[in-house]
DNA sequence: AATCCGGGGCT
DNA sequence: AGCCCAGGATT
C-alpha cells in the first residue's frame, strides 16, 4: 500500500467526524447523503438530511412520496434539480430493480442525478467497490501532493487527478479510503492557509516543497463579460394616452414575462439593467412582484460578474399590434389576454429591422 | 468545453 | 466582491 494511502487511512481513523450516515451501509443512506451534500457544505445540509431520512427513511417510502412534500423537504437547499432526480431515481428503483440498488459503477452512473463522483462514491462505500471517488477535495489534495498545474476544471487536469486517485485507492477498502481523503481535504488540505507545517504528508506534497500551495489547484478562468440585452415593448394607444410595456419573455428563461403600465421610458433609450432597476417607475412596478425582485437579484448574484446586462425600449403603435385576433376588436392587453397578441415574433421583426437581431447573444 | 443550477460561508 | 463547496445535466 501507498504511503500515502496508509498515512490517510490513519489519520481518518484519528480524526474523522462523526457524521450520520457513516456508521451504516445502507445504499439508500448514502445516496441520500451523497447527493444532499453535492456542493453543499456539511454544516449547511446535515439538518436537511436528518428531516430527509426522518420523512423518507427507506427508499420505498421516498418512492411513494408526493412531489411536492420532497421538494418541501429540500426548500433553501438550492439546486432543486437535485431533489427531482433523487424522486424519480427512487422511483426507478423501486420500480424497474425490486428496490435493489445497482452494485456497480457503470449501473449506477446510469440513473438520474448519480454522476461520476456519486457513482463512485455508493460503490465503494455501500458496496466495497474499488472506485475512485474524486470530489473537490479529492482533486485539491491530490493537485497539491502531486503538484499537477493543469486546470482542475479542464478535461486534462481531471484525467491526470483521477489517475491518481485511482493509483492511491486503497483496493482493500476502498470505501474508507474515499472518505478519507475527502475527510483530509475537508479538514486538513483546506482551499485557504492550510496548515502546512503540521501535515503529515508535508514531506510527500509537491505543492509543499515547492511553495505552490498557494497556488495549486488551478481553475481556468471565466470568460470575458458578455453583453446581453434585454429588449421591451412599448405599446402606444393612438387616442388614448395609456401605455403599457412588455417584458420580452427570452427562450434562455433569464428574463421576465409580465405586462405593466410603463409610460415614463423614452423608445430606443438603453441603460444598464442596473439603472433599470433604479429607475423610480421601474422601483414601483418591481415592488408589486416579489417574483420578478427574486429573479433580477438571482441573475445579478450569478451573471453579473461575466455578463453585462443592457436594456433597450422601443414603441409600436397601438393600432398596428394591439388587436384582439379572436374577437376582432381593439382592447387593452392584460395577463389573461397576453397570449393573443404575437408579441414575441414582433419583437423579432423589430430587432430584424433595426440590425439589431443576434446582437449581444 | 461552456453553461446552468442555489444557497451559504469565507476572506 | 469573488471564491468555494462531498456535482450533474445539457448543449
Amino acid at each position: 500500500m501507498h504511503v500515502i494511502t496508509r498515512f490517510l487511512r490513519f489519520w481518518y481513523l484519528q480524526n474523522k467526524r462523526d457524521l450520520p450516515w457513516r456508521n451504516t451501509d445502507d445504499p439508500y443512506a448514502i445516496w441520500i447523503a451523497e447527493v444532499i451534500f453535492q456542493q453543499t457544505r456539511i454544516n449547511q445540509g446535515i439538518s436537511y438530511y436528518r428531516k430527509f431520512m426522518g420523512a423518507f427513511p427507506h427508499i420505498q417510502s421516498l418512492a411513494m412520496a408526493d412531489e411536492q412534500k420532497v421538494l418541501k423537504l429540500w426548500q433553501g437547499l438550492g439546486y432543486y434539480s437535485r431533489a427531482h432526480n433523487l424522486l424519480h431515481t427512487a422511483r426507478e428503483i423501486v420500480s424497474v430493480y425490486q428496490g435493489v440498488f445497482p452494485t456497480d459503477y457503470q449501473r449506477l452512473k446510469l440513473l438520474k442525478g448519480i454522476g461520476p463522483y456519486t457513482a463512485a462514491a455508493i460503490a465503494s462505500i455501500a458496496f466495497n467497490q474499488p472506485c475512485a471517488a474524486v470530489d473537490g477535495n479529492v482533486a485539491r489534495v491530490i493537485a497539491r501532493l502531486y503538484g499537477i498545474r493543469d486546470p482542475m476544471n479542464s478535461t486534462k487536469g481531471k484525467k491526470k487527478i483521477q489517475t491518481m486517485a485511482e493509483a492511491l485507492l486503497d483496493n482493500n477498502d476502498p470505501g474508507l479510503h474515499n472518505q478519507a481523503i475527502m475527510e483530509f481535504g475537508a479538514l486538513h488540505c483546506v482551499p485557504l492557509n492550510p496548515d502546512c507545517l503540521n501535515c503529515g504528508l508535508k514531506l510527500y506534497c509537491v505543492a509543499f516543497q515547492n511553495d505552490l500551495v498557494d497556488t495549486l489547484p488551478v481553475r481556468v478562468k471565466r470568460s470575458k463579460p458578455k453583453i446581453r440585452w434585454f429588449h421591451y415593448l412599448v405599446c402606444c394607444y393612438r387616442h388614448n394616452e395609456a401605455t403599457q410595456v412588455l417584458l420580452q419573455q427570452r427562450l434562455a428563461g433569464d428574463i421576465w414575462n409580465g405586462l405593466y403600465e410603463f409610460p415614463l421610458i423614452e423608445a430606443d433609450t438603453e441603460m444598464e439593467l442596473t439603472t433599470l432597476v433604479e429607475h423610480p417607475v421601474f422601483k414601483q412596478i418591481i415592488q408589486d412582484k416579489q417574483y420578478v425582485i427574486k429573479r433580477v437579484s438571482g441573475q445579478y448574484k450569478h451573471q453579473l460578474s461575466h455578463q453585462k446586462l443592457l436594456v433597450r425600449f422601443f414603441h409600436i403603435e397601438f393600432d398596428e399590434v394591439c388587436y384582439n385576433s379572436k374577437e376582432n376588436h381593439v382592447s387593452l392587453i392584460n395577463e389573461s389576454n397576453l397570449n393573443d397578441y404575437p408579441f414575441p415574433r414582433l419583437i423579432d421583426r423589430y430587432l430584424t429591422e433595426m440590425g439589431l437581431s443576434g446582437k449581444g447573444y
